[in-house]
DNA sequence: CGTGTGACACGTA
DNA sequence: TTACGTGCCACAC
């Protein structure tokens, strides 16, 4: 079974959660979201640790919402993505392999505080 | 303990 | 546009 959920995981999930149909999130944006850089010190986890709570947790929220920076799927689930992204009208620059959503129009603009 | 890996991001070429 | 190199850091061995 997957594993019993820490602070920073449920605190990950909740971000996905709050994202709404037809908008993504990158995994740094998440990660930023969650105090990842203050200033110019590292304060909290980075993309690659959000990218770690998404392969382990990721089945139970909308893990398609949580993208590459640069528009990309989860690698290995663009055929998945894609049929989301179609379904609930999110902004794409490419319906055909790679997979790519239109990061400037989709990206959620989650603010802290 | 040290090493390698990964659902990352960014700068550079 | 794609392709690398580098920084990053929790985890599994």
């Amino acid at each position: 079974m997957t594993p019993p959920l820490d602070d920073f995981s449920s605190r990950v999930l909740d971000v996905v959660d709050s994202i709404p149909a037809g908008r993504v999130m990158s995994y740094g944006d998440i990660a930023e979201y969650l105090g990842w850089v203050r200033g110019d010190k590292q304060v909290g986890l980075g993309p690659r640790q959000v990218g770690r709570v998404m392969s382990v947790y990721g089945g139970a929220v909308a893990w398609w919402r949580v993208i590459h920076s640069d528009g990309t799927p989860a690698p290995g689930h663009d055929s998945r993505a894609l049929q989301h992204y179609l379904a609930e009208g999110t902004p794409l620059r490419s319906a055909r392999p790679p997979v790519r959503v239109d990061m400037r129009r989709a990206r959620w603009p989650a603010t802290l505080r």
